[in-house]
DNA sequence: GTTTGTCAACCTACTAGAAGGTAGTCAAAT
DNA sequence: ATTTGACTACCTTCTAGTAGGTTGACAAAC
């Protein structure tokens, strides 16, 4: 994985976020990564190849991100904000979309390989958030009403969609108006 | 308003809702509606022009739809379990996602009109759900806990996200899941 | 009552440009 | 000498959109 394969990952990721799958070509990338088309079949010979390398880097990354953050936090609950605050900055630097909800939305344009990896994340994700408010129940920073699986997904859900309403009104405000409810629920953070 | 426009509507519509706004082209509904491309440039010149109509006709019906359900429910919590139902029949018919949801995710690829159209209605749903809500919460039908207007929001996004998990997983499944929590919280429905 | 004009709604045939992708070349690094 | 990573030049297919012709219904003019 050298510099332009890297440089590659970088504005295809960009691009699927702010665009989704089927948003951006060859060509808009090449134009950002200043070398041809070609050039990057060369690198990854199909859309869907650049595709599924971007999931795979992206579910890496997120996989170390959400150890790094029940390391690095001391309750559930600070754990959970700490979450929120991730998906939040996708929504401020110009109402960027989770790589998920991207392609979620694209579901139809990516092929079989992409949407297991898509499937995957989603999976991942969820488990994490379950684990966290396992954690803030017990420690008592989080409010957990009901089955930890089912608060976990209806978390994610509302993470995912506060990201489509603060870019459908282009306003932060509205993710941060959609996710206080989840705030409120956090004790001691 | 004739059958054809009509009938150019729906099949817009539903290609909205299943792949996006640049995930269908003139030829796809030409083919579906059994007439030519140029054809459907004579009633709806651009795209865009398609886009906003059907963004108009789906207002439009969508304000009758919340009114007739505040009508024809008793209580608050009724309402809001016909409203949650709305939104599942979409997960549940090959995971079409609303409206507002697809085209937040293609929000690069739409007008200016198109856009205002897409704030426009999620304000419409939010500001129904919050009168849903303060209703809800008059006749002890739903536990509302916080700001009825930060609850709507938060409401609308648990449900966009949930569609978004439900095409992901392919399963209506996780859409359930990620509504369960909501559910909970409506009494005597 | 036949002709004439108008118009809606469709058609065929086309354009320019963008899409994803391929073939084959070339220079520099290993 | 081979591999790497880039290039030019091209292909096919699809895109939105346009130009202009055909059909049939209806209404006014003769």
């Amino acid at each position: 994985m050298n510099a332009t394969q890297t440089l590659l990952l970088d504005l295809g990721e960009a691009a699927m976020m702010q665009r989704g799958f089927d948003g951006f070509s060859y060509a808009d990338i090449a134009r950002d990564a200043g070398i041809r088309k070609a050039s990057i079949h060369y690198h990854f010979p199909t859309k869907q190849d650049l595709g599924l390398a971007v999931l795979n880097r992206y579910s890496h990354n997120l996989l170390d991100r959400l150890a790094e953050i029940r390391q690095s936090t001391r309750t559930g609950g600070q754990a959970l904000a700490t979450l929120i605050e991730m998906y939040r900055r996708g929504a401020c630097n110009g109402g960027l979309l989770c790589l998920c909800a991207a392609l979620s939305g694209d579901a139809h344009a990516i092929d079989e390989n992409m949407r297991s990896a898509l499937k995957r994340i989603n999976d991942l994700v969820v488990q994490s958030l379950e684990d966290i408010l396992i954690i803030g129940r017990k420690d008592r920073s989080i409010s957990v009403g009901g089955e930890p699986k089912a608060e976990a997904t209806s978390i994610l859900a509302t993470l995912q969609g506060a990201q489509l309403l603060a870019r459908a009104a282009d306003d932060v405000g509205a993710f941060d108006e959609a996710t206080a409810m989840l705030r409120t629920r956090i004790f001691r953070a």
